[in-house]
DNA sequence: TTGCTCCTCACGTCACGTGAGGTGGC
DNA sequence: TTGCTCCTCACGTCACGTGAGGTGGC
């Protein structure tokens, strides 16, 4: 009336081998063997076996599984408080799994910070194309990976920037001419209303905010500046490097001037 | 504006030693080198990385990833809620979990089929030694390692048969001699009445339920034999050795009578 | 006799962790 | 100059899985 492995294994519900491997560990002590050199198990085997498999299932260590059974009931018992604890976490943090890989298949919700999201909400909402929106989104990753905290605050900052029907035109100036010629007249134009925007935001003109030490330029209020944060090469067409040049010159001129 | 290795890692909430590994599993394409041979990454490798990790949180094996990453949103979309699925399962699973490590510091439920665990319930009721629950557990927990849908029928026949009081009686008397001296003169009344009563309950005595094929002995009736179930060394007592030798004297006599 | 179970090595797997020994960046 | 980061091997870890080669039980 004594058990093989293959009874033991399959009444607790684990592989033979597994019931080898914990005789190897010393978790279950090595019984006598019959008459062929088989292992033959008692009932105090079966019971070990459960706690043992009960234990590594809820993801106990095996080193800790066979301290635990050698514990005291008391012991014992606040290991088991420990444990249960852990479990309800685990099914926190199942569910905040499952919250992430439904965001996965959404958008991009998951790879940036709430407030560039909520930059990127805004852009789409004033009509600012998909193109743009995905530099916007490259530049802003990486940034965030520099310094969260800053992104943070320069995404809401240019949030807060875009509430300027000027900037907003110009922003969206920008964004327009990406396909243009390099020689179309426009971009003189688009040139002219980004300096002058710029200027009259520039440290000096009264109207910046205080500036935090460190912060050298603001791109809430320069497009071009935010679009250099993705310089991929290729990123920049024809016309977005001669509208550059043209502000650099006119910016140039006005400061020598 | 491209990020090292370090800060890559820092930003998804991985370690450098993972995201090399990605590279060597192909997961995440090497990107191209510094001046000084330093990984330098852009945008995508953000996006890309976070994928995965969000991937392998959920317990998804890593060739599995390199083909989704792989696949189109359609094939994707799927995926991912085959891996919900396997989210919801996890759930439950580490809920059972949690009662089972409750159960593990409660008592024995864990470890017996639940007609058996009804049946030692009615044995503590009627008052029963700790020491004869304890060996008719080890005994049922073999029994049912061998074949649990036979343990638990008989289980269920042996409870029922504890509603009659001459069978309580008997299987009382056997329990509380086991301390007794062998000579002790109680042990002669005691084996008559176990000859009795299973003489009552034996085949042409025309009292017995149909008889399985293969249960050549029904324990319901015999405590006996129920005790041997566990045959540990040591478990039988001096008096308990005495009255079975006296019952099977007494057995054989009636039989040769 | 055949198929199943058991035995003991011993290497393989999965997703990295952890030095070992050396170089570049601030 | 010091400490931190980066580089490439390459072995270690955890809990077993998986043959390899052989024997015993029904």
């Amino acid at each position: 009336m004594m058990l093989t492995i293959g009874q033991l294994a399959d009444y607790v519900g684990v592989t033979v081998r597994a019931v080898r491997h914990y005789h190897q560990r010393g978790l279950l002590p090595e019984p006598d063997r019959d008459a062929s050199g088989y292992r033959r198990y008692g009932a105090q085997a079966v019971v070990d076996l459960i706690r043992i498999k009960t234990l590594a299932d809820a993801g106990v260590p095996l080193a800790r599984i066979g301290a635990l059974l050698g514990a005291g009931p008391e012991e014992f018992g606040r290991a088991i408080a420990q444990i249960d604890d852990t479990l309800a976490a685990r099914i926190r943090d199942v569910e905040q799994q499952r919250r992430r890989i439904a965001d996965l298949a959404a958008g991009d919700r998951l790879f940036l910070p709430a407030e560039v999201a909520g930059l990127l909400d805004r852009l789409r909402q004033i009509g600012v194309s998909d193109r743009s929106i995905q530099m916007e989104r490259d530049g802003w990753i990486l940034l965030s990976a520099r310094s969260a905290g800053q992104a943070a605050a320069m995404a809401n900052q240019k949030r807060e920037g875009l509430d300027d029907p000027e900037f907003r035109r110009v922003y969206l100036g920008f964004d327009q001419a990406y396909g243009w010629d390099r020689d179309d007249p426009r971009l003189d134009g688009l040139a002219d209303a980004m300096v002058a925007f710029a200027a009259r935001h520039a440290p000096g003109s009264g109207q910046e905010q205080d500036q935090e030490p460190g912060q050298r330029q603001d791109p809430s209020v320069d497009p071009v500046a935010m679009s250099l944060l993705s310089s991929q090469p290729g990123s920049l067409s024809p016309a977005w490097e001669r509208v550059m040049q043209l502000a650099e010159e006119r910016s140039g001129a006005a400061a020598s001037g």
